[in-house]
This record gives structure tokens, C-alpha cells and sequence, in this order.
DNA sequence: CTGAAAGCGCTTACAG
DNA sequence: CTGAAAGCGCTTACAG
């Protein structure tokens, strides 16, 4: 194999007539170089593209890279699961490179536990190489972003963008285009004049989320450039009370019996959707997002006709690697980063699953 | 950092009594010791948990694998292409690992251009260490898989799986859930008893593919199962052939004008489309497979209103990545990979093309 | 500022 | 069958 054609530094030293080690200093910047030698090597490296081995590189450098991980604490099954996961993924593939990861899970109800963390992170001396954080309380996080930019920590963001800020990169849906995709969605599957209800579901103390009001406008958006000629009913309902929600469902029900559709903004599409199941009701569709265990069974009953998708795993494990590459290979990403708006059905979710 | 706890070939050895030699030796089953030695070493492997370190490993051991892959050729633009680039990508990732491939490509509307590279790779001596295969031309395929049974070659399928081989791995999508998908996507835009048109689309000396076998399948089984009353009608047309084209469709959408539904089960949807737009006919929703620039254009336009797509670059990738994977780690992969089947709407398919 | 040397964890000839 | 030694390509102290 005429392969390993490779150039390596022990070449370039030769041929500029210095040590490796010299050569070494000028391709990290290292100083202690005469401006002659560095001049030399430096024309060198013009015009031979030097391409580093980077398992001898990592292997004899005994660097360590600390991240910090600020997402949503879970119980199993819930949406962040599968954002953990992939931050594990990533975690297992760059251990053997010296990345360990320091995870702090807050809870998406109470923005003081976030605070806590952040405060907490910042009092003694902040060691981390790098952060990856969920944007839940927007003006928490930049707050936090703005510190990180002072002290040249580079931070990357899942869930939602965050446009004006100095993110490294960002790794998400957009949620407005997410927001259509719901409306066509879920007129594929009702009369353009029939009623919709827009479960607004939460939980006491929860904030208006960036991600749920970007895709009600889209959503209305979509709507709008229809010739939909319905109504939209709201209504607020509330995560851990089913005895509320199961009154107000009925009451609203029972008053506005156009409704053929309902649509949830969150990943809590289920709580809609199972009032729906034990009431016998099945002239209604409900849209939902997230591929959470919850949805998938009802989106199997036939009762949630499509869920929208937003590849949580990839979030977390390219949301890590990128910050990853970028410490080892200082190799910058794109800032912004789409992912894929996926839409599931009952004949494509299983696949979905096993990825 | 109490990271590095990581047990290292030294260790055993010095725990054995040996020297790292003999370790590596039971190691790797490189026979040449004695049954003594063996029995120290084994029994401390079982309690140590080693976990080699990969990139001293390949840093060390200047091995090198090829890879055969044979897949159809292609035009800019077209599916095959796509497959191709996530070939490259996983080529990129392990070249640095002693990996490389080549590649053999043969023209999907002959099957004699496959069999002629098959009888090249077999008439030297076979010196690849592995086969990635898009099972086009079934039969070729699976006799060339018996050979490499033989000679003990491991080989990936992609395109479409063919169960009964010895495939190390398959990576592709199930066809006939693919076929009910488009099915489903379809009723969302026609009325039940429009009629519909299935246009095959070929090219002179084309085989039937089971692809195309068994998307339409999963559609008509799709059709029983609901309350479609409609007619269905085939046509067959050419790929190269637009004169011909246009006037078997005319002759067709005069003589059935209660038409209102096409769908094209390979990725030739755009030869339909296109003249619907030619001819300005907006009551016929067509359904295509795969994210190709021709259709793509015309998903966008309206006149496609979804794409059915299967991860071409993945499932290059994927079935390159795992067969190095195999090589060099002897991690051996399941058999049968589906990949997720996905849904493209004008909303959401910007987002699918960056990744 | 500079180079020789040791070392990262593993593999590969090579004496014995 | 066995171990000591050299080497993979790079980095890191350490004399000078």
C-alpha cells in the first residue's frame, strides 16, 4: 500500500533542519522559537499539508476536558431521557480522549433550581473546559451565557435557539416551522370548519416556554393561509390533576361540540389524548410533538394521529461532540444547526424507535 | 482526575508475573503459550475488566483493511449519489485507522455490467477484507455472497435485505411499511373512491426490484384494510422517453378522468409530476420516494405533496462503519438494521436536506 | 531558544 | 514458549 504517504513532524523537522520538538512549538503556538527556525518550519508546513495524527497526538498528551451539562431533570420515559441519552452516547466516545462530563439536572418547574445551579457552578473557581445547556429559562441562561463569554468558556445550546447570543453552536428544531407541520397535520385529518382545542398543559409554576409559543404561531400561521374556517377553544390544564382537567374537558366538551381536532404544544400531548381514550371519544384527532413512551402507545390506538419529532438523542450527542471536537481538534461547528422536523406515524414509529 | 484507573496490558502482566508479550499473546489468541501462563493470565483478565486502549492499538499495529463496495453509478443528483457521500464520510472517519476502500460501480439497468465486476473481483486473488453491497440485482448478488461464505469475507447489504444470507449486517428500510406509508399520505389527498394511477417507470432492460415489489404491496395491502373504493390503473413509462410519456398520459388522465391520486414506488416520482405541471393539471396529488433534486423541486412546487425517504447516507455510512467496526474491533453489529422511514412535506424538508 | 530523551499503551520482530 | 527491545507519531519535561 503506497498509503502512508502521511507526512509526519519527524519529516518536517528533517527537512527544516531543526528537532521535533521545535517543530512541535511552532504548530501549537508554543513560543521558545527563534524567528528564523519559525520561519523555516512555517514554509514548510506551507507547502506539505501536514495532517496530524490525532490518536498519537491524544495518546501522548494526557490533556483532560472537563464539560458541564445543564439539562431538565426526567423520570424515566419522559422527554429528556432521550436527550441524556445522547449526551451518553457522545460521553462514551470521547472518554478514551480525556473528555469527562459533569451533569446537573434542574427542575423545568422551578426556575430557582436552575439558579441554584448556575450559582453554585460560578462560586468557587469555574474549572469546565466547555458547557452544554438546555435554553429553558431563556433569560437565566443568557444571563449565565454572558458570564461564560467573559471568562472565554465556549457553550453550546439544545431545545430552543437563541439567536443574539455567543453560542458556539445551536442544536434543535425550528419550532415555528415544527408549528405548521402540526397544522397540516392535523387538518389531514379534519373538516376545515371543525373546532379545534389548544390543551394549554402545565405545571404549577411553569413559565410561558419560547418553544411552545414559536409553534402556536406557526401553528396559526399555517392555519391562517388556509381556507380553515373553524374555531380555536383554549384551555388550561394542569399536569398532575386529572380531576380538574377531566371537569374542564367535559365542561368544554359538552358547550362547543364542534370540536373534531385538539393539538398540544408540549410533549404532554398524552394527557389530552387519554381523556379522550376513557371517554369513548374518538371523533377527535390530536397532533402532538415529542416521541415520548406516553404518545407512542396512544399514537398506536389511533387516538394521537401524528406526532412531530425533534430527535432529542441527536441534540444531546451532537450538542457534546461538537463541543468535544472542538476542544481535541479545535474544529469550529456551524452555529446553527436544524435538525430534521420528523413526522411519526403508526406504520413509521417503530423504526423511529430503534435508532 | 482519579480517571485513568484504567487497567493497562502492564498491569496484567505484572499481576501475572509475565511479560506484556505473553499478555498481548493470550490477548489475542496468538497461540505460543503455555498452558501455565495462559491460565494466570486468563483468570486475572476475568476479574480486571481490561478495556484496550484503541488508539495505542492502531497507533501500534500498522494493519490495513480494504473494503470492496459495489453500488450502482450515478448522475449529480440522482438517489445512488447520496448513499456515495455517506460512503466517503465513513471512509474519512476510518482512513486514519489503515481502512481503504474501493470502489466498484455498475449500472443499474444492466445487470451484465454487475456481473462482469463480480467475475473481475473474483478472478485474482480476492484481497478484500470486507464487501458493502446494494443488493440490486438480487440473484447476482446472492450468488456472489455464497463465494464470499466461503472464503469467510465478511459483507453488508443496503438498498433492500435478502434474509436467508449470511449478511453481517443490513441497513436499509422495510419496504412494505414504506409502501403503506404512501398509501396513507396519499388518502390524505384524495377522496376514497377517486381513482389512481401507478406509472412504473423504467428504464429499457430493467428488472422488477423487489424494492418496488414491495412498496406496492404494502400500499394495496394498505388500500384493503380502509375504505378506498376507487379503480387503480398502471402504466408503464420510460425514463428516457418523454415523447412517449406525454402521450400515454394523455391518453390515460382522457379516457379515466376520475384519476385524482399517482404514486411512483421508486424515485422516479418526477417524471409524473412533471407533466402534470407541464400540462398544468393541479387535481392530482402525486406521492413520491426519496430526496432527490428532481423531486425535491416539485415537493416544493406543490405538485409532490410528500416524499416517503429512507437515509441514503446513512445507510452508506452505517453499513461501511460497521463492517470497520467489525475489523478492527470485532464488534459485530445486529443483523437487521431498519432505518426510520421519514415523511417529507414541503414544511419540513429544508431541515432533512443540511444533514 | 533548542535538542535529546522518555513516555503514552500497545504490537512486532527477534534472540534465546 | 518467553521476554527484552524497538517502534507507531506525538508531547512533555529537562538540561543546556
Amino acid at each position: 500500500m503506497a498509503e502512508n504517504k502521511n507526512i509526519k513532524i519527524k519529516d518536517i523537522a528533517q527537512m527544516a533542519g531543526v528537532s521535533v520538538g521545535t517543530v512541535d512549538r511552532v504548530l501549537h503556538d508554543r513560543g521558545r522559537v527563534s524567528e528564523e527556525n519559525l520561519k523555516k518550519v512555517k514554509a514548510i508546513l506551507e507547502v506539505v499539508n501536514y495532517q496530524p495524527n490525532m490518536m498519537a497526538r491524544t495518546l501522548a498528551s494526557k490533556k483532560h476536558y472537563k464539560i458541564a451539562v445543564i439539562i431538565p431533570a426526567f423520570q424515566p420515559g419522559e422527554y429528556w431521557e432521550k436527550v441524556y441519552k445522547g449526551i451518553q452516547r457522545a460521553e462514551g466516545e470521547f472518554a478514551g480522549y480525556g473528555v469527562h462530563l459533569e451533569k446537573f439536572l434542574f427542575d423545568q418547574h422551578n426556575s430557582h433550581s436552575l439558579r441554584k445551579i448556575i450559582n453554585e457552578l460560578l462560586a468557587g473557581s469555574f474549572d469546565f473546559n466547555a458547557v452544554l445547556m438546555a435554553t429553558l429559562f431563556s433569560n437565566l441562561m443568557i444571563e449565565f451565557s454572558q458570564t461564560l463569554d467573559l471568562l472565554r468558556i465556549p457553550y453550546n445550546y439544545i431545545d430552543a435557539n437563541i439567536p443574539a447570543q455567543q453560542q458556539l453552536a445551536y442544536f434543535g428544531t425550528n419550532s415555528g416551522d415544527s408549528g405548521e407541520i402540526g397544522a397540516k397535520m392535523l387538518l389531514y385529518n379534519i373538516k376545515k370548519n371543525a373546532d379545534i382545542v389548544i390543551p394549554k398543559i402545565l405545571n404549577i409554576g411553569d413559565q410561558d416556554s419560547n418553544q411552545w409559543i414559536n409553534r402556536e404561531t406557526g401553528f396559526l400561521d399555517y392555519l391562517n393561509h388556509t381556507a380553515y374556517s373553524g374555531t380555536i377553544h383554549r384551555i388550561e390544564l394542569y399536569l398532575d390533576d386529572p380531576v380538574y382537567n377531566f371537569r374542564e374537558l367535559d365542561i368544554l366538551l359538552k358547550s362547543k361540540p364542534k370540536i373534531r381536532g385538539g393539538i398540544v404544544f408540549n410533549s404532554k400531548a398524552h394527557i389530552l389524548a387519554n381523556y379522550l381514550k376513557i371517554r369513548n371519544i374518538n371523533d377527535i384527532s390530536v397532533i402532538g410533538y415529542d416521541v415520548i413512551e406516553a404518545n407512542i402507545k396512544l399514537l398506536k390506538e389511533g387516538i394521537i394521529k401524528a406526532l412531530i419529532a425533534q430527535r432529542p438523542q441527536q441534540q444531546g450527542y451532537e450538542g457534546i461532540k461538537s463541543l468535544c471536537e472542538y476542544l481535541i481538534l479545535k474544529k469550529t461547528p456551524p452555529k446553527e444547526n436544524y435538525l430534521p422536523i420528523d413526522i411519526l406515524l403508526p406504520e413509521n414509529i417503530d423504526y423511529y424507535q430503534n435508532q
